[in-house]
Parts: C-alpha cells; sequence; structure tokens
RNA sequence: GCCGAAGUGGCGGAAUUGGCAGACGCGCCAGAUUCAGGUUCUGGUGGGUGAAAGCCUGUGGGGGUUCGAGUCCCCCCUUCGGCACCA
C-alpha cells in the first residue's frame, strides 16, 4: 500500500521549514541578476478572496521560477490598510479601526502563509503604521515646497443626512450609500496633488511601455485625454468682456451661429441681462444637483443670457447661450457652437431655432443646410462662403489660425482631460496631512523633524458630523511651527491611494529610518521587473503610482522614470450563480434538488459572474485549502485559464487538480526502489545508447509487455528521455515568455501521463534489471518534481526530499534541456493532397526537397489519391509537411 | 456614440511563425480492480455516415488572399470591458 498523499501535514510541515530557514529572505547582491516581483498589496478586509489567491499564485510561481533560474528575487508582501472599511466597522461593531486592521492582517497573513507564497516577509510593511505614513507626510512637505501639493476650493458630495462629506464611491445613484438622503454638491477647501504638471509625460511615457498591456495603455491615454486644438477669444458686444472658448476645429470658425458656456461660467455675472441672471443661476444650481446619469439623459436645454459677442472672422453677432452640456472643468468653460458640423450644436440649433451655416462640404457634393438631417462632422472642403474656398478643411486649420494670430484672437492649445488630484478625505483611518493653519501665518507646513504627526487613537466613532479627528482637541490644537502661537491642525486625511504610490520603493529598504527609502537600495531593486494585478487598477493606481515615481525623480529621489516595467493584468475569479424567482440569489446549500429550500421554487443557474457576497456566488479560500491544500488551490488557479482572462470556479475542476498531484505521488512513491540510489542519465555521457526514435506516442502494439525485443525496448526509454526535455522546454518557455501557466501545467500533465504509460507497459523485473530504464525513470521524476515545483510547491519538496536529494528543493536550480536529448534523427512528415491530409510518411532531419519527393510519391496512400493526375505543384516545408496539388 | 478585447466540442481551454484543429483537464461511456460504494488503472468521447477500415464535414456569419486560413485582409452579427455631452 501506498502511503497517502497527506497533504495537511505535508503542507504544514514544508511551510515552518521555509519560515525556519528564512528561505525567501532577499538581499542586494552584485554577482547575481536582480529581479522584483510584485503583486499588488491588499486592503487588510478581513479574509483573503479567490482573487488574492489567483493574483498571488501567479506572482509566487515568477518568483520561485525565477529564484531556481538563480536570479536574486525581491518578492515582498505588505498592506495597504488604512481606509474606509475599518471606520466602518469602528461605527457598526465599536470597535477600534486600529484593532481591526490589525486582527485583520494577522488573520490574511496567515492565510497567505498557508498558501506557501514565497515572501520575503522581513520587508513587510503596513500603510497605517506611524513608520510608513510618516514618510507620506514627508513626500507631502516636499511635494508642497515644490508647488505640487496645493489647497483649493472644490466641489465634494455633501449628505445632509448625516451631515458628512462622502467620497465618490460613497454615493450610490445621487443618495447616500447609509441613510439614502440626496447628495448635494458642496465647495470646501481640498489638497490636490498637481498630476496634471505631468500630463504630457505620462501620456508620452505609455508609448515606451511595451511590458504593459495595450488596453491598460489605451485606458490610461483615454484618461489623460489630450486634444490639440486653439483657444479663440469672441468679443462680448457693448461690453469690455470677451469669452475664450475652446475648439478641435478652428476650421469650422465661419460656420458659427453661436456660444455654449457652461451655466456656472463667471461672465455670467458681468454681461447677462439683469433679469436672466437668477434664471441661469436656477438653472446651474439644478445641474450641479444632478448626477452624471441624470445629466446624460436630459435633452440638449440652454438659456439665451442676453448678450452677444463678435465673431472675429466674420464680424457676425453670435447669441450666448448658457447651455446643460458646456462643462466648466473642461477648456475655457464656453464653446463656439457651429450647428453645422457639431452634432450637439446640431442639435440645440433644431431645438432653439438658431441658424445652421454649411462652411465645408464633401469633395463630391455641396449640402444644403435648410434639409441638413444631421451635422456633417467629416474632413471636406471648404465652402464659397469662407475665404477658403476650394481648399481641404485640413489646410485652412493652419492659415485660420494664422489671421487669428495675427489678430491676436486665437492660438494654438492643447487641453486635458486629466484634473488635479483631490487627496483630502474627510475621515479618520488615514495619513494625517502634515500642515497647521495659523491665524498670523496661515498655511504653514509641519516641520520634517517633527514627523510623523500621529494618528490619535483615542477619538469617537458615530458616524456623524465632521470627521472624528475634527472633534480631537489635543490633535487639533497645536502650535504654529513657525510663529509659536495658538494654530490649529488640518483635519483631513490623505486618500489612501497616495499610500499605496510609492510602497513598492518602501520594501526596497522597509527599514530605512532616515528617509522614505534607501537611494542604492531603490536604485538595485527598482524598477520593479514584473507587476501583478487587477485590471481595477488600470487607470487609478497604475497612474497614481507612475506620476509619484517621476515627482520624486525630480525631487532628486530616484532616477529612473517608470515605476513597472512589465505589468500583467489577471482576470476575475468568477462563478456560476443560483437565483430562486421569490429569494433572488441563492447559497448553493440553499438549493436542493434544483428547489429553493425556502419555497420550494425551481432555481434557475444565472449566468457566470465574478465573485461577490451579494451575488453567493463566493468559494472561501480557507475552505478549498483545507479541503484538497494549498497546492491544488494554487494548481487549479493557473490550470484553469491564462493568467489574463477571467476564471470559472469550479470544484470538479479542483478535484481534478487534486487527483493529478495524487498522481504525481504515487507514481513517485510507487517507483522510487528503483530510481532512488541510480545515476542519472546523463546524455553527454550515454549518448551512444540513442537510436531512430520516432514522435511520441508510438505504436501502441509497443506497449504490449510481452513482445520484448530489446531494440525497441531501448527506443521506448529513449522517447521517455525525448519527453523529459522536451517538457522542460516547453514548461521554460511556457513560464518564461508567456505567463501561458495552464500550458506549462498541462505539459506537465502529458509527462506524467507518458510515465504511468510506459511503467505499466514494462514488467517490473525489467526494470530493476534494465539500467537505462532506470536512469531514464530518475532522470524523468526529478525534473518533473523541480518543473512541478512553482505551482505546487509544498509536495515537490516533499518527493524531492523522498527521492533522496539532499538539499531543499527551493535552493535547487531549474534544469536545462539538453540539446542532444532534442536532437531527433528522423521525423513524421505530413502528407497533404490538394490541402488535405492524407498521409504521414518518416523521414530523416534535414532532408532536401528532392530527398522527400520519392518518398512521399512512392507511398501506397499518397499514390491512390493522387490517383494518376498530374502533379501541378510539391510544396515542401521542411520539417513539416508536403502539399502536393494534383489535379 | 467612441475605444478596446473576445467568439473553437456538453464545459474550462490548446493550437507560440499561415502548415496534422480540439493538447491538458472536467463531464460522460465502457473495461479492469473491489464484497460493494468510493478510490485507482486502462480505453473511448466534435458532428454526419459506416459492421469496420474509412470517407465527408467542422473554429459566430458572408466574401477574399494563399498550394494551404481558427490564425492574414474586407464586410456583418453577438458578447464582455472601458470612456462617454471633453467642444
Amino acid at each position: 500500500m501506498t502511503e497517502r498523499f497527506d497533504h495537511k501535514r505535508i503542507e504544514a510541515f514544508w511551510q515552518e521549514a521555509w519560515e525556519k530557514d528564512r528561505a525567501f529572505s532577499s538581499s542586494p547582491s552584485n554577482d547575481r541578476e536582480k529581479y522584483y516581483v510584485l503583486e499588488m498589496f491588499p486592503y487588510p478586509s478581513g479574509k483573503i478572496h479567490m482573487g488574492h489567491v489567483r493574483n498571488y499564485s501567479i506572482g509566487d510561481v515568477v518568483a520561485r521560477f525565477l529564484m531556481m533560474k538563480g536570479k536574486n528575487v525581491l518578492h515582498p508582501m505588505g498592506w495597504d490598510s488604512f481606509g474606509l472599511p475599518a471606520e466602518n466597522a469602528a461605527i457598526q461593531n465599536n470597535i477600534h479601526p486600529s484593532k481591526w486592521t490589525y486582527e485583520n492582517i494577522a488573520n490574511m497573513k496567515r492565510q497567505l502563509k498557508g498558501l506557501g507564497l514565497c515572501y520575503d516577509w522581513d520587508r513587510e510593511v503596513a500603510t497605517c503604521a506611524p513608520e510608513y505614513y510618516k514618510w507620506n507626510q514627508w513626500i507631502f512637505l516636499r511635494l508642497y515646497e515644490k508647488g505640487l501639493a496645493y489647497k483649493k476650493l472644490s466641489l465634494v458630495n455633501w449628505c445632509p443626512g448625516c451631515s458628512t462629506v462622502l467620497a465618490n464611491e460613497q454615493v450610490i445613484e445621487g443618495a447616500c450609500w447609509r441613510c439614502s438622503s440626496e447628495v448635494d454638491a458642496k465647495e470646501l477647501n481640498q489638497w490636490f496633488f498637481k498630476i496634471t504638471e505631468y500630463a504630457e509625460e505620462l501620456l508620452q511615457c505609455t508609448y515606451k511601455m511595451p511590458g504593459w498591456p495595450e488596453r491598460v495603455l489605451t485606458m490610461q491615454r483615454n484618461w489623460i485625454g489630450k486634444s490639440i486644438g486653439a483657444e479663440i477669444e469672441f468679443k462680448v458686444k457693448g461690453a469690455p468682456e470677451s469669452i475664450r472658448v475652446f475648439t478641435t476645429r478652428p476650421d469650422t470658425i465661419y460656420g458659427v451661429t453661436f456660444l455654449s458656456i457652461a451655466p456656472s461660467h463667471p461672465v455670467v455675472d458681468k454681461i447677462a441681462s439683469r433679469e436672466k441672471i437668477s434664471e441661469i443661476k436656477a438653472f446651474s444650481d439644478k445641474l450641479k444637483n444632478k448626477t452624471k446619469r441624470d445629466i446624460d439623459l436630459l435633452e440638449k436645454q440652454g438659456i439665451f443670457i442676453g448678450a452677444s459677442c463678435v465673431n472675429p472672422l466674420t464680424g457676425e453677432d453670435v447669441p450666448v447661450y448658457a447651455s446643460n452640456f458646456v462643462l466648466m472643468e473642461y477648456g475655457t468653460g464656453a464653446v463656439m457652437a457651429v450647428p453645422g458640423h457639431d452634432q450637439r450644436d446640431f442639435e440645440f440649433a433644431k431645438a432653439y431655432n438658431l441658424p445652421i451655416k454649411v462652411v465645408i462640404n464633401p469633395s463630391d457634393s455641396a449640402l444644403n443646410p435648410e434639409t441638413l438631417d444631421k451635422a456633417y462632422v467629416d474632413n471636406g472642403v471648404m465652402s464659397p462662403l469662407t475665404p477658403f474656398a476650394g481648399m481641404s478643411n485640413i489646410e485652412a486649420i493652419d492659415e485660420i489660425l494664422k489671421i487669428l494670430e495675427q489678430k491676436g484672437l486665437g492660438k494654438k492649445t492643447i487641453n486635458y482631460k486629466l484634473r488635479d488630484w483631490g487627496i483630502s478625505r474627510q475621515r479618520y483611518w488615514g495619513c494625517p496631512i502634515p500642515i497647521v493653519y495659523c491665524e498670523k501665518c496661515g498655511v504653514v507646513p509641519v516641520d520634517l523633524k517633527d514627523l510623523p504627526v500621529i494618528l490619535p487613537e483615542d477619538v469617537s466613532f458615530t458616524g456623524k458630523g465632521l470627521s472624528p479627528l475634527a472633534n480631537a482637541g489635543a490633535f487639533v490644537n497645536t502650535i504654529c511651527p513657525k510663529c509659536g502661537s495658538e494654530a490649529k491642525r488640518e483635519t483631513d486625511t490623505m486618500d489612501t491611494f497616495v499610500d499605496s504610490s510609492w510602497y513598492f520603493l518602501r520594501y526596497c529598504s522597509p527599514k530605512e529610518l532616515t528617509l522614505p527609502f534607501d537611494k542604492a537600495d531603490a536604485s538595485y531593486w527598482m524598477p520593479v521587473d514584473q507587476y501583478v494585478g487587477g485590471i481595477e487598477h488600470a487607470v487609478l493606481h497604475l497612474l497614481y503610482s507612475r506620476f509619484f515615481t517621476k515627482a520624486m525623480r525630480d525631487l532628486g529621489l530616484i532616477g529612473f522614470d517608470e515605476p513597472f516595467k512589465n505589468l500583467l493584468t489577471q482576470g476575475m475569479v468568477c462563478k456560476e450563480t443560483l437565483k430562486c424567482p421569490e429569494h433572488g440569489f441563492l447559497f448553493p446549500e440553499e438549493v436542493k434538488a434544483g428547489k429553493c429550500v425556502k419555497c420550494n421554487k425551481a432555481v434557475s443557474s444565472g449566468p457566470v459572474e465574478k465573485m461577490s457576497k451579494s451575488k453567493k456566488n463566493i468559494v472561501d479560500p480557507d475552505r478549498i485549502i483545507s479541503e484538497y491544500g494549498a497546492d491544488t488551490t494554487r494548481l487549479f488557479s493557473l490550470f484553469a485559464a491564462p493568467p489574463e482572462k477571467d476564471l470559472d470556479w469550479n470544484e470538479e475542476g479542483v478535484e481534478g487538480c487534486y487527483r493529478f498531484l495524487g498522481r504525481v505521488w504515487r507514481l513517485v512513491l510507487d517507483n522510487i526502489e528503483f530510481i532512488r540510489d541510480v545515476q542519472k542519465y546523463d546524455p553527454q555521457k550515454d549518448g551512444s545508447l540513442r537510436v531512430p526514435t520516432p514522435l511520441y506516442p508510438t505504436d501502441p502494439t509497443k506497449h504490449d509487455p510481452h513482445k520484448d525485443d530489446s531494440f525497441q525496448r531501448k527506443a521506448e526509454i529513449m522517447d521517455i528521455h525525448t519527453l523529459t526535455h522536451r517538457t522542460i522546454e516547453k514548461v521554460t518557455h511556457d513560464i518564461e515568455e508567456r505567463f501561458h501557466f495552464n500550458t506549462a501545467i498541462s505539459a506537465i500533465m502529458e509527462q506524467v501521463n507518458a510515465l504511468y504509460l510506459f511503467i505499466g507497459s514494462m514488467p517490473v523485473e525489467k526494470l530493476e534489471t534494465n539500467g537505462l530504464a532506470k536512469k531514464v525513470l530518475r532522470e524523468s521524476i526529478e525534473s518533473l518534481i523541480l518543473i512541478l515545483s512553482p505551482f505546487a510547491p509544498h509536495i515537490s519538496e516533499e518527493l524531492w526530499k523522498r527521492v533522496g536529494s539532499l538539499t531543499p528543493l527551493y535552493m535547487t536550480r531549474w534544469p536545462d534541456a539538453s540539446e542532444l536529448a532534442l536532437l531527433k534523427e528522423e521525423f513524421t512528415l505530413i502528407v497533404q493532397v490538394n490541402g488535405k491530409l492524407r498521409s504521414k510518411v518518416i523521414v530523416p532531419v534535414g532532408a532536401t526537397e528532392a530527398d522527400v519527393r520519392p518518398i512521399v510519391l512512392n507511398d501506397a496512400k499518397t499514390k491512390e489519391w493522387i490517383n494518376g493526375k498530374s502533379i501541378r505543384k510539391f510544396v515542401y516545408v521542411p520539417e513539416k509537411l508536403v502539399n502536393i496539388v494534383a489535379g
């Protein structure tokens, strides 16, 4: 009886051994090439979910593989531990956010260790620790000093029911997530980081980042939203003011029939007629209180403000409208309206009976504004109504800009959609902003030597009113660092995205006391060679981190431009949902025989969706790990789909992986006597034993144990040798070049299947006496254990020890595929007749067309298909196939 | 509306450069082992047709390029993701 595969005992044993050996600790070294593998650190919400398992399994394979490849690998882990859920827990369960957070960290750390992930835990960081957030404050002050952090009035979401500010994420369809009151827009003084200063560089670098997925780069480019156009000044008729508009289509200026401005545009107060001002104000307020979605549904609306401007080129009067579709935040808050060539303006002109002018025509026809049913937005030729009749509109842009520039009424401009990053949060559980407000000195930064500004523990959580910090007198009341008189601290905390914008640098020297990180350590380890995380951070975290890197470079802290060389965005973990017509989503245990246990109605299986509590389709990693083990859990999460695709969770697939590991276990233990003390087969020394080998799988009659012919036996043994090295080659390539762990695992499975067949076809006494078989078997099993180890490290370590290795597996080199073993003397040539597979022939490697032609044409099957027809073409693809065109 | 990704057996997915479509796993079917269930081992499994060998057909749909297309080009359909009055 083979010893049972006891995953619990094995996994506990090796996890302890790795920890005791400090197997994965890292330090800079000049004799090995560095490699920094990073997975996005988790928010300590309480326990890990399958998304974490997947994310960290991917990173772990990369890290373990590269360690075995001899790289000096940095693979750290930490906690993004400031944030709102901790505060909610405080309000709901009367537990301090700090306690809640650290308990969660302890539990999740236990879970990550239970997965056998190869982290250097000596580098662990938690962003809520003063030793960490001190440096947040330090960076903030350096940015402030550089003018990259500033304060300004801006709109926030205000809940009148809770009398507090809400984050955008807390506003659900325009209402408070907690009390459902309608959320107002409110103007507050907020701190900002000047990310817009880097808009152009952030954009340009996206074209030089081949290691990032194209779709993430596209999303970032869209988010930055560069558009090239012109700013044009329209003088107000009968008033000293003028209105500046931004347009990407200066070529349409001759078609302007009105101007549209944002209702909140400051010019309204100056030029609108008295009776209109209050109407426009009301219109503007109404818009502010609507969520984006609602505005989308609104029709084009506007109010004539009672004033007109003059078209700088035609001198025509253009009435000014306050319109609901013009945003104050973009461009200049004013647009020139060209109904003939812009669809929004067209709709507005139709609704308000404004003239439509065509100034650009398609190259082959002339448009009639009377009969136009939509705006003509394509390129074309300038119409006779303009001074550039017949010229292409693209060329006309430069001509028009020249005239405007001469008149001093326009110039080329670039606009970005990217806004400065508002980092103030009216919350407690975050990093305090190190600023003091003094009546005499105004805004005063805290001295660097006085950092950190410690977040006070002794505060009360009511969920009402201002941030708990604002009520913490001992915190708020302080002394002005400049003049020493009484002053008050800033009570807002920083957005938690600030914490995560530089944590990858802190990992390089997590215990550094004088700076956020040691410059030499950072320049050794950085940039991150491989970053792995979810697509949900495509813009936010990944853009902020890029910005921070550039800003810190300009502060002289680092000497590189981009933080993450290669990025892998893994797909979501999904599962089928179950839905009862009466009770909605159900947990699997609420369904018996396809019926809801509450109402006995038939339950339909809903769509496969991302695992979430509300959809009741979550699978708890703890349960899976305890039932099947960490190795199986990791293996399944890597085998079920390629990493960037969504993964469908199904328990039968998990069982399949468990079965596979059991199969490996038995394969090794059942044959351990044959291989334990045998020397490995070395093709360099034993190369003379090589015999011509057909491709695997070979003729099934060969597996007949009674038909023992030593030549055939030898060929069969050598097939295993070849397969072993082909598998090493494929697995190495799949991990290294493609991150296709699913195909790497399937190749290992194929090797296992082949070994079972080989052993099954070989009588025991043969195995015992055949030296070559033993050697080849040992080599194959050894290499199997090694290449399986990044995926399933515990079982691999255990088997590695069992086959008699003295050093632990994690200290062992990754096997190399022997080129000699991969050499073939013959290969199977595919024979196609008229593009269809008709036969196969064995030919020597390196055969030329002249060598192959007679062999193929004499092949009986091929002859049959050619059937006397004349051969019109003979296509030979060396080492692959021939295609005979006959007819 | 714009941008992007994808569409292959009952299911998850392979096919790296245009060259044997469906590797591997799940499920299902059969045989062996077992007192029995489970386990384990072996074989089969796209569809059509056939006793079988085999033949025909087949990668969302339609066209094209090519000796040869899941892969390249054009048009269309569907699904998912992102952005969305950005002037």
